[in-house]
Order: C-alpha cells, then sequence, then structure tokens
RNA sequence: GGGCCCGUGGCGGAAUUGGUAUACGCAACGGACUUAAAAUCCGUCGCCGCAAGGCAUGUGGGUUCGACUCCCACCGGGCCCACCA
C-alpha cells in the first residue's frame, strides 16, 4: 500500500491486540441461547512441507467474513482451525531425510501457523487442535474401540453394544469359540481379507492414488496386488441412512448427488441358478445366487459370468468339476495381477468358460454356460451375473466376442434401445405370459413375485458403497489399540490405558512381508494380554488419515477436555455444524465418513441426541485459483504465488480482499497480478476518505469546515449498500459485495468535496469493510477514538424506506426496444405511467398514428408498447 | 457410458431471478499535475457507422409485450464418477 500506510506494522499491530484481547475467542460457555450461535468450519488443513498454498487462505477467509459478521450480529461464534497431520507425505518425507515424523509435523505446523496467522483470521486458537498429538488421537482410538464394541442391530436399523447381540441357539451350543467367531463377525469394526496395492521395490503398501497406472508414485515398478488381513469397518449398515438423511441439510446439488452416486443404490432381485456339473452328472445341491436390476429380462439370460475370484470358481477347480481347468488357473492369475485400476484402462471383455459347467435357468429350464471374467466385479452384489446381452451393453459386447446367443425378451424390449444387431427374438416371455404388455417397472414387480413364489429369488436392494478398509502398514497413523492375545484372540487396550502412543524411534524402514513398519520394532509389539495377562503382541496397523478427520469438527466445542472426547453439554450447544465449508475433492469420502462416524457416535448416545443426526447443517465449496493465464499452479510450471509473497508487498488486507473479489466463491479464477492493483487502490481510497476527518497527527477532533446538507442519494447508497452486503455475505457472493463497496466509496469520496460526511455514516462505512479488511478498519476505528475493536461493534441496520429513492427513471419501450427514458415519481399511478409513455415525443414516431395494440407497465421499471 | 455445471467486451466478471445487457475491477488510449517518473485526478473504451441508427450474451428454433435468464435441438468447454449387473 501507500508509503504513508505503513500496513506491515499496523496489521502485526492489531494481530498482537486481536490476540491478547481474546477478540475472535468463543466463549467457553455459551452467553446466548442455542438459536444464537453459529459454528463455522474449514477443513483443517495438512501441514505439508511445501507450506501454504493461495488456494487455501480462500475458504478461511470466506468463513472468516461471514464468521466476523455472525459475530457483530451478536451471534456466539465458533471458529476454529488445527492439524490433519498424520499421512504419507510426511512419512515419506521422514523416511528420505531420517528424521521424525512428529519433528517435521511440528516444523511444518509452526510455519503453517505464521502464514496463517499473518492473514488476520479470526480463528479461535486456544482450541487449536492436531491430530496427531496423544490427546487427541487417545479419543480416535477410543472411538475406533467403540466401533470394535458394537454391532450393527439390522431391525432397529442402528448400531449397539455389542453384549446387546442376541447369540442364536445353535452357535451356542457349538461353544465358546464359535460364539467368539459370531460375536467378531458382527462387529461394526472386524478383520476381512482385502487387496492392496504392493510396490515389490519400495517395499511397501500403496494407497489407491499412489498406484496410478499401476505404477509406484514412488519408483516406478510395477505395482502388485496382494492379499491381506485387514480391519474393515461396516459403513455399509449405515448406505441408506446416509442415503435418506441428505434429505434433512442444505448442501449444494452436485455435492448431494455425489453422495448419492458414490453409496449407488440400486433396487432389483437376488436370482438362485441352479448347477450342474458334468462330473456329477446332477443338479448341485448349491445354487449359483446373482444380483439384477432387471429380473424381468431373465428369459433373456443366455449366459452366467462369475468374477474370477469367486469362491465357487476355486472349489469347482478343486473338485475336478472344471475340465479346462489350466486355462481357469491362468486367467485368474492374470486378473490377480492387475491392479482395479490396469482393469479399468483395458476395457477389452476378457474371459474364459467353465468347462463341464453348466447353469440352469429358472425361467425356462434351459442350460446356459458358466464364464469367469473380470468384467464382473467381486465386490459388488454377489460377485456373479446373469448375462442378458440383449438388455446389457456389456454382456452384449462379450456375447459379441465370444459367440454367446442373444435373447431379446419381448415384454422387455420397450424402453431398451435396440442394438441393431440380429436377435433371436423368442416372443413371449413366459409360458404363462405374464409379463406381456407390461411395462419394464411393473414387469419387474411381476417378476420378483413370480420368483419369491417359486423360490427363485427374492427382491433385494444393493449399494456401490463398499465396507471401509480402515488398516494401513505405516508408521505416521494412529496405533489400532488392539493386541493379540494367543489365547484369547483380539483383545482391546482397555480405555484407561489409551493412548497407545508410537514408539519414539529415530528411524524405521519398511519391512518385506508387507507389514507396517511398526512391526519391526519389537519392543513396541511385544505387550501383555490386558485380559489373561500372558504375552501378546500388538497390532501393528495403524488407522487411515480420515480417522482424525472424521470427529474433528467435535473435538472443537472442548479441546482440552481430558475425560471426554467433548463435554455433551458443550456439543449440545454447539452442534451441528452451522456452515462448513472445503474443497470438491473431500466431497465424496471425506463427507461421508464423517457423517457415518457422527452417526454411529449418535446411535450409541455418545452424541447427544438434541444434536441432530448430521454434522454439517450446511456443506459448500469452494473453487480453485488457477495460475495466471488460468493453468493450474505447479512447481514445475514455476507460476506459483506464495501467499507469503502477496502480504509482504500488500498487506493481508489487500489479500484478503482481493481473493474475496477475483470471482465467483465457486468457480475457479485466475490469479492476476493487475487485478490486485485495483483492489489496493480501492483500500487506499477509504483511507483517504478518512483523511480529512483524522487530523494527521493521531488527534480525533473533526475539522469544522463549512457543512452543506449530506446528500440524498448518497443516504440511500448507504442504505443500498448495507442491504446488499449483508445479502452478498450470507450468499457467498463475495465478489458483488466486494463491487458494492467499491461504488459506494466512489461515491462517497466524489461527494466529500462538497459535503461533510456525517461521522455515523463513516462509521457505518467503516463496520461493512471490517470483515473484508479487518487491520485496516480496526486501525481507523481506533483513530476515530475508540478504545474496543471495530470487530466486536453492532453489524449495521438498514432502513428499508430509505433503500428506495423518491423517482425512478422509468423506461419506455415499443415494440421490446428502449425509445425513451423519463424521470417518474417512484409512485406514480399505472395509468398516468402509460400516459406519460405514449404523449413521449420521442415515442410518437413509433406509433405510427396507430393505436397501440398492448400497454403493459412494470411497478417501478418501464412500460412496455406493443403496435 | 452416467451425473453435475458452464459458454456475456481484450481479460476477471455484473445483471434486482423474465424487465434499460456489459455494474465493479483490470488492461488499453487521450488529457491534467510534474523538470521527469511514480502516485493521483479527469475523460474514452462491445461491434459497424460522420451521424441518425443498426447489430451483439456459443449456434439455430420456440414461448412472451419483453429472453443472458424459461423450453427444444445442436456446437464447444470443464469437473466428478465409471465394466456397479
Amino acid at each position: 500500500m501507500a508509503s504513508t500506510y505503513p500496513f506491515q506494522e499496523i496489521e502485526k499491530k492489531w494481530q498482537e491486540f486481536w490476540d491478547k484481547e481474546g477478540t475472535y475467542r468463543a466463549e467457553d460457555l455459551p452467553s446466548s441461547e442455542k438459536q444464537k450461535k453459529f459454528y463455522g468450519l474449514i477443513e483443517f488443513p495438512y501441514p505439508s512441507g511445501e507450506g501454504l498454498h493461495v488456494g487455501h487462505p480462500r475458504s478461511y477467509i470466506a468463513i472468516d467474513l461471514m464468521t466476523r459478521k455472525k459475530r457483530m450480529e451478536g451471534k456466539d461464534v465458533l471458529y476454529p482451525i488445527g492439524w490433519d497431520a498424520f499421512g504419507l507425505p510426511t512419512e515419506n518425507f521422514a523416511i528420505k531425510h531420517k528424521v521424525k515424523p512428529a519433528d517435521a509435523t511440528a516444523k511444518n505446523v509452526a510455519n503453517f501457523t505464521r502464514q496463517i496467522k499473518s492473514l488476520g483470521i479470526g480463528f479461535d486458537w486456544s482450541r487449536e487442535i492436531n491430530t496427531t498429538d496423544p490427546a487427541y488421537y487417545r479419543w480416535t482410538q477410543w472411538m475406533f474401540l467403540k466401533f470394535y464394541g458394537s454391532y450393527f442391530d439390522v431391525v432397529e436399523g442402528r448400531a449397539k453394544p455389542i453384549d446387546l447381540l442376541a447369540i442364536p441357539q445353535n452357535v451356542a451350543e457349538q461353544g465358546e469359540e464359535a460364539t467368539r467367531r459370531f460375536r467378531d463377525e458382527h462387529r461394526m469394526a472386524f478383520k476381512a481379507e482385502t487387496k492392496i496395492n504392493w510396490c515389490p521395490s519400495c517395499k511397501i503398501g500403496l494407497a489407491n492414488e499412489e498406484a496410478i497406472g499401476g505404477v509406484c508414485e514412488r519408483c516406478g515398478s510395477t505395482v502388485e496386488q496382494r492379499t491381506k488381513e485387514q480391519w474393515m469397518i461396516r459403513i455399509t449398515a449405515y448406505a441408506q441412512r446416509l442415503l435418506d438423511d441428505l434429505a434433512n441439510v442444505d448442501y449444494l446439488e452436485k455435492i448431494k448427488a455425489q453422495q448419492i452416486n458414490w453409496i449407488g443404490r440400486s433396487e432389483g432381485a437376488y436370482v438362485d441358478f441352479g448347477i450342474r456339473t458334468d462330473k456329477s452328472g446332477d443338479l448341485l445341491p448349491e445354487k449359483l445366487t446373482v444380483f439384477t436390476t432387471r429380473p424381468d429380462t431373465l428369459f433373456g439370460a443366455t449366459y452366467m459370468v462369475l468374477a474370477p475370484e469367486h469362491e465357487m470358481v476355486s472349489r469347482w477347480i478343486e473338485d475336478g468339476s472344471i475340465e479346462n481347468a489350466t486355462e481357469v488357473e491362468a486367467y485368474k492369475a492374470q486378473a490377480r495381477g492387475m491392479s482395479e485400476l490396469q482393469r479399468q484402462e483395458n476395457k477389452e471383455k476378457t474371459g474364459v468358460q467353465l468347462k463341464g459347467v453348466v447353469a440352469i435357468n429358472p425361467a425356462n429350464n434351459e442350460k446356459i454356460p458358466v464364464w469367469i471374467a473380470d468384467y464382473v466385479l467381486a465386490g459388488y452384489g454377489t460377485g456373479a451375473i446373469m448375462a442378458v446381452p440383449a438388455h446389457d451393453e456389456r454382456d452384449f459386447e462379450f456375447a459379441q466376442k465370444f459367440g454367446l446367443p442373444i435373447v431379446q425378451v419381448v415384454a422387455a424390449a420397450e424402453g431398451d434401445e435396440t442394438r441393431g444387431l440380429p436377435f433371436t427374438v423368442k416372443g413371449v416371455a413366459f409360458d404363462s405370459g405374464i409379463l406381456n404388455g407390461l411395462t419394464t417397472d411393473e414387469a419387474t414387480t411381476k417378476m420378483i413375485e413370480w420368483l419369491a413364489q417359486n423360490g427363485y429369488g427374492r427382491g433385494a436392494i444393493n449399494y456401490k458403497l463398499r465396507d471401509w478398509v480402515f488398516s494401513r502398514q505405516r508408521y505416521w497413523g494412529e496405533p489400532i489399540p488392539l493386541v493379540k492375545c494367543q489365547k484369547c484372540g483380539w483383545v482391546p487396550v482397555p480405555e484407561e490405558q489409551l493412548p497407545v502412543t508410537l514408539p519414539d524411534v529415530d528411524n524405521y524402514e519398511p519391512t518385506d512381508n508387507g507389514d507396517s513398519p511398526l512391526a519391526a520394532i519389537r519392543s513396541w509389539v511385544e505387550t501383555t494380554c490386558p485380559h489373561c495377562g500372558g504375552p501378546a503382541e500388538r497390532e501393528t496397523d495403524t488407522m487411515p488419515n480420515w480417522a482424525g478427520s472424521s470427529w474433528y469438527f467435535m473435538r472443537y466445542c472442548d479441546p482440552h477436555n481430558d475425560k471426554a472426547f467433548a463435554d455433551p453439554e458443550k456439543l449440545k450447544f454447539w452442534m451441528p455444524v452451522d456452515l462448513y465449508n472445503g474443497g470438491m475433492e473431500h466431497t465424496t469420502l471425506h463427507l461421508l465418513y464423517s457423517r457415518f462416524w457422527y452417526k454411529f457416535l449418535w446411535d450409541l448416545g455418545l452424541v447427544p441426541h438434541e444434536c441432530g443426526s448430521e454434522p454439517y447443517a450446511k456443506r459448500r465449496s469452494h473453487a480453485l485459483i488457477l495460475g495466471e493465464g488460468g493453468i493450474k499452479m505447479s512447481k514445475s510450471k514455476g507460476n506459483v504465488v506464495n501467499p507469503d509473497d502477496v502480504v509482504k508487498d500488500y498487506g493481508a488486507d489487500v489479500f484478503r480482499v482481493y481473493q474475496m473479489f477475483i470471482g465467483p466463491f465457486d468457480q475457479d479464477a485466475p490469479w492476476d497480478t493487475h487485478g490486485i492493483e485495483g483492489v489496493r487502490r480501492f483500500l487506499e481510497k477509504v483511507l483517504r476518505i478518512f483523511d480529512s476527518v483524522i487530523p494527521a497527527e493521531a488527534g480525533t477532533q473533526e475539522p469544522d469546515s463549512p457543512v452543506k446538507p449530506w446528500n440524498d442519494n448518497v443516504e440511500t447508497l448507504l442504505h443500498q449498500t448495507i442491504k446488499k452486503v449483508g445479502e452478498d455475505i450470507e450468499a457467498m457472493h463475495f465478489n458483488t459485495a466486494v463491487s458494492a463497496l467499491m461504488i459506494l466509496v466512489n461515491e462517497m469520496s466524489e461527494s466529500r468535496t462538497s459535503y461533510r460526511v456525517p461521522r455515523a455514516d463513516l462509521e457505518t462505512l467503516l463496520k461493512l469493510v471490517a470483515p473484508f479488511a479487518p487491520h485496516m478498519t480496526d486501525e481507523l476505528w481506533h483513530k476515530l477514538g475508540h478504545e474496543t475493536s471495530i470487530h466486536r461493534e453492532a453489524w449495521p441496520q438498514y432502513d428499508p424506506a430509505k433503500c428506495v429513492t423518491s423517482t425512478f427513471e422509468m423506461v419506455v419501450q415499443v415494440n421490446g426496444k428502449v425509445r425513451d427514458k423519463m424521470e417518474v415519481a417512484t409512485d406514480i399511478p399505472e395509468e398516468e405511467a402509460k400516459a406519460k409513455a405514449l404523449a413521449s415525443e420521442k415515442v410518437k414516431p413509433y406509433l405510427d398514428g396507430k393505436e397501440p395494440q398492448k400497454v403493459v407497465y412494470v411497478k417501478g421499471r418501464l412500460v412496455s408498447i406493443s403496435i
């Protein structure tokens, strides 16, 4: 800014002042009734070594504006900050540079803190949290144990303590071991085999994001698939509730759509197919069950496909039912070696027929061949499909490639696009003809009835959502607080012994077998069983990054509590979050996981019932700040803007206003070095308005200039601006709020030369600018003689009567074209407006002496004449 | 392939939700002040035209007194998901 305004000094001064005064500290005990609280939340950052990106603050500043306005409106405001600090980049950095991840994290947090504080954001730093702090992850572990100690009651549709799980008679009769197994199978946290991406060179398991294109992101070697027993969390049990409750929250439509999409509910039916092998020569006792959304096309099912991993395939290989077992094994091996990503890239259909095995289509008793192919996914439905090539594109493609029959189901043909290739048309779908003349929906319902009546299947609902793989073979994460005892099996670490802290070692290396680096630290692994006191080993897997971020918004309500993750009374006051803002990249997983986690705790009564079943009342997303020219900022392109540089050159206030003015909040916007100059000019103009009011040397006396009455138009504009800025901030239209302020300031600074702007109006202006440029406005506020911060002042009110002018410029249109404009009284009667318009000299030539066909008056706007 | 969204000056973008298209800002140009520059201030700035006027919101149609806004088709671009039966 101008050399006369020492912004660096002033900004620092106010940041220290706010810190000392606790200007932004949320009330520890609420001072108002619950309706008057506002909890604004931004996604807490991952403190990377790169430092703050210019994109980060966009969200922080936006919510800062909103919370500042709410505070000025007298609400209790909670706007906290913390660090989502566990995770891969830090771990990788630590391994590479042989430093401790905790030390690297502390350094990064210090840097982020310095950067964020320099922006003057009104965070309540007294509530700062860090997911890697044992005092924090103690509760993350505690919550994991709640998952472990619970099951999902299907009848009531909610989680309950595992002690309440009814053990069926026949299980109980089999003894303790069977009972334990039954219980373990029903826990919300359970162990199961899953595939992981394995880099044979780095000897490390990789997240999907690190194995893009099937190669290791770090070293470039081909990623293998390995099978491993991992902890899973039963999020699928909550699929329907996660879907249903979207109706009760205010999320952007596209965010809801993403959640719905990800959960992927589909209605259909399970259908049981009989299986005959040549070897046995007869029907097997077991059935092959498939899930289909189109049971009405059952008659057109001409073959079946199993996922290569389907357990029946292994069984049939073993018992010799499959004649071409070698070929089948080879295909299975090939499929196993492929990562999901490789599979997605190569969409060419492949598969092998299981020779010696046929399935029986229950609709017509026809024998149909059985195949395995990797286009059928083991993880969805039953891992097997009935293939209806006439009504499914993928089946069609497969049938074409392998010469399988294609049968169109006539009753179902309506609505399905004909593929323009010869079909074997079989006419009526059923002996009974029950589907004739029905729509697809009706036929589906009818078919499900038929299946159920004849014992061939039943209606069913399936979700794409899979259970949450919760184990990571990593060091830098929350240890999973379980111990494996040879005698007692998995035993939870008792609550009073939490947290299970990470061992403080100088360095660690990945292991050969895919275990976490923790597995090699024997002194940490070896422990005693909390149950029987015998020798036991700790679980060496750690939790995923998503764990700590699944509940952090609750910890903010009571961050220093060491008796509970948060005091229920404080949760009752602050929850739910009123506005949650973040990037679109987190609108599927993080949002889903945290909603689920919250619902689970709510079910158990650990989150008070009064908080409601959803953690976030409203979710919005910001877009990206791009590099100059509209390309993404990246180190390689050399177009990265460092917020430190901007703050150093222009100050935080300019940076903040520019961030808000750059474009619509939910739209990507390119950084523009020239654009920021315009904002600087604007703020300097604000300073200049106060020059006459505030004498150069700190005095607060107003000069006794000759006073002309304050201009009515500026008065009107002031009230219009109060209205506009307030509404725009609420609607997150920050760019137009800034432009409204610019218009007012332009007007005021022009008027200043001819009129004396009343001090009260100047103070109003200052309050409107305050959330945008907090340092400068507090400085001016104090120079006007105030002792307390402007950020605790009352937000200005507008007078609706003063927002309207007594006259307006009425437009006269003839056949939709503007032909005249005239100044008329705002309350002009309709007839008079029309008469005036028709009498206009400029309009007359267009009337051509004819009588107008229609004359429309739009109040306060225009008269439209058509001839 | 599915879902969501967007096309307005040289650029970022406004438009009271169907009512004066191009607010505000940037860039550019001309001028004032200055020895000069910066800063600041004044002015011009969609296109064609001396002007009157005409034409312009991706393209073509429709509804309407009136369409950037609503409807249909097409063209172009973006984001997310994706062999989910």
